[in-house]
RNA sequence: CGAGGCGUAGCGCAGGCCGGUAGCGCACUUGGUUUGGGACCAAGGGGUCGCAGGUUCGAAUCCUGUCGCCUCGACCA
């Protein structure tokens, strides 16, 4: 990070960047023990350093020993999965069905449709032999699937009484990164990719806003992150799509991270794969298409919509343990004290809570508080001797710096609304900080220092993919998206004139610029 | 993939220019004292210096190549 700019958007720095006095000529200050054993660089010296250091400290990931591939540890593992089960259980709600296709694909599917080669061509990884034998046609290791979905398709559809087809897949996929940054840009990356195919335009536009919304409503209501939704620009659409929509959320440096998009991929990839239907009237009818992905980029945006200078922030609904008992004790009754941690646990966890006893012994509780903080378990409870006899325990939440001395019945009765609260108190701070940090200007002056203060800019423009390259070469800022007129963030239709070219304005409405992930 | 930086114990680093087979803090192990916000004392264990070649009697140190990480750029989710 540049140092100016996006670091005036953070909250004031906390008693830890005490560690980090600035040396006298101003090089990155060294930490001292403590801070480098157990702490992390505070976001405001450093956001890069600060994501890295609290992914790798917090246990979510490790780097391999492959280049731009990661690997997500049990911790990370246990997030994920969290969210894969939230969202799986919305796309069987609207009636989507899981399936599994190959990882491998004929290099010729990928070149079928023109947009689409000229898209991923240059990230592909290929498979040219099996042993020492050269194959005559190579593989690829998907990018995405939807050709080799539209191939099989193409066998499975005859009449348009087998639409629509409303499949997902759960895998991984390889696009080459050169630059790693875990979650966020890795050669591999895990998702969810759904693909249906449908008798008419309508109801395939139908389905990609349908699935951008349960993006959007699956980010605020599980992982308490604000998006924006909205339509790409014709720049940043999916190579092969008609329209592509997203998500975007506002990360704590100001910085944009897409996560989630969704496609209407209308009749391109049909047509290259033969994807068609008999209709009612006899006519034969290429399928309209979509596509919608969420991948485990999603992380990332949790990490850094919530995020702290002591580590992680874990949304409530989705952590991987939502309250961890530290068992107070001295030598001589240490012991009892853990086996009363599990009782109190047990209590919780027939609450259907995800509920942890820190039971290790040879450290000390202080560095335990600190541990669970890095690692943003939302709430922590303190059982000791004392509070053990007197029926009470010490509730701390991981949004606030407060104990609260609780009667152990209301403390265990009220935390599924304790954890509740915390969600909304952690959707409300991003909603608020998301707002906050965007304007809208009419000048490119103003654009230019909006940027470069690290916000997002609402501006029209004229829709020239050449201007838009310009504004990215000369801020390095992109359109993220154009904001629907329905979404909470953004919606007022407007008009103006282009803030870069000063022609007429497209899209009847502000777009929405930032620099990005 | 272009420019720059870095790779020495689990983590953070020193040593390298002036080759002689490795050191510090934390972590780890054991014992003791501690324990309600990152404990202390003592005694220990652990690396052949990213990897592969080369130069040399001898390489962490010099040379070449390669792999990986970080920053900026290009590309992308």
């Amino acid at each position: 990070m540049s140092g100016s700019g996006s670091v005036a958007l953070l909250q004031p720095i906390p008693k830890t960047a005490i560690l980090y006095a600035m040396t006298k000529d101003g090089s990155k200050p060294k930490q001292d023990n403590k801070a480098q054993q157990y702490g992390v660089t505070p976001q405001s010296v450093d956001f890069n350093d600060w994501y890295n250091e609290v992914v790798k400290k917090s246990d979510l990931a490790d780097h391999s020993p492959v280049a731009g591939a990661m690997v997500v540890r049990p911790y990370g593992t246990a997030l994920w999965e969290n969210i894969q089960r939230g969202l799986d259980e919305r796309f069987k709600a609207t009636g989507h069905q899981n399936l599994l296709f190959p990882t491998l694909i004929p290099m010729s599917f990928i070149m079928k449709e023109a947009d689409h080669v000229e898209g991923f061509a240059p990230e592909l990884f290929t498979v040219s032999k099996i042993g020492s034998d050269v194959l005559a046609e190579p593989y690829v290791l998907r990018p995405t699937s939807e050709t080799i979905i539209g191939h099989m398709w193409s066998g499975w559809l005859n009449s348009y009484r087998d639409l629509p087809f409303l499949h997902n897949q759960w895998g991984s996929v390889f696009r080459a990164e050169l630059r790693t940054k875990p979650f966020l840009r890795t050669s591999e990356f895990f998702w969810q990719e759904g693909h249906t195919a449908h008798a008419s335009e309508a109801e395939a536009r139908h389905e990609v806003r349908q699935q951008l919304d349960e993006y959007h409503n699956f980010c605020r209501d599980v992982l308490a992150l604000p998006v924006v939704r909205g339509e790409k620009t014709a720049s940043e659409r999916f190579a092969g799509a008609e329209n592509t929509y997203s998500i975007e959320g506002m990360m704590r440096d100001g910085k944009a991270l897409q996560s989630g998009t969704s496609h209407y991929l209308g009749q391109n990839f049909s047509r290259a794969f033969e994807v068609k239907f008999q209709t009612k009237e006899q006519r034969e009818e290429f399928a309209y298409t979509t596509s919608w992905g969420l991948s485990s980029r999603i992380i990332g945006a949790i990490i850094m919509t919530h995020g702290d200078d002591f580590g992680l922030m874990m949304p409530p609904r989705i952590a991987p343990i939502q309250v961890v008992i530290v068992p107070i004790g001295q030598k001589d009754n240490f012991d009892e004290m853990v086996v009363q941690g599990e009782i109190l646990a047990s209590e919780l966890r027939r609450l259907g809570l995800r509920v942890r006893v820190d039971g290790r012994e040879g450290v000390t509780n202080g560095f335990k508080y600190n541990d669970w903080e890095l690692k943003g378990v939302p709430v922590r409870l303190e059982l000791g001797p004392r509070d053990l006899e007197s029926g009470v325990v010490v509730v701390k939440n991981r949004n606030s710096t407060h104990k609260e001395t609780l009667p152990r019945a209301e403390a265990v009765a009220g935390m599924p609304e304790r954890l509740e609260t915390i969600h909304h108190w952690l959707y409300q701070r991003a909603s608020d900080f998301l707002l906050e940090n965007t304007i809208s200007v009419d000048t490119y002056d103003e654009f230019k220092a909006a940027i470069e203060a690290g916000k997002w800019v609402r501006a029209f423009h004229c829709g020239d993919p050449e201007s838009e390259r310009q504004i990215k070469e000369e801020t390095k800022a992109t359109a993220r998206n154009i904001p629907f007129d329905d979404s909470e963030f953004f919606a007022e239709p407007e008009q103006g004139v282009c803030v870069h070219t000063g022609k007429p304005a497209a899209y009847g409405k502000r777009v929405l610029f930032g620099r990005q992930y």
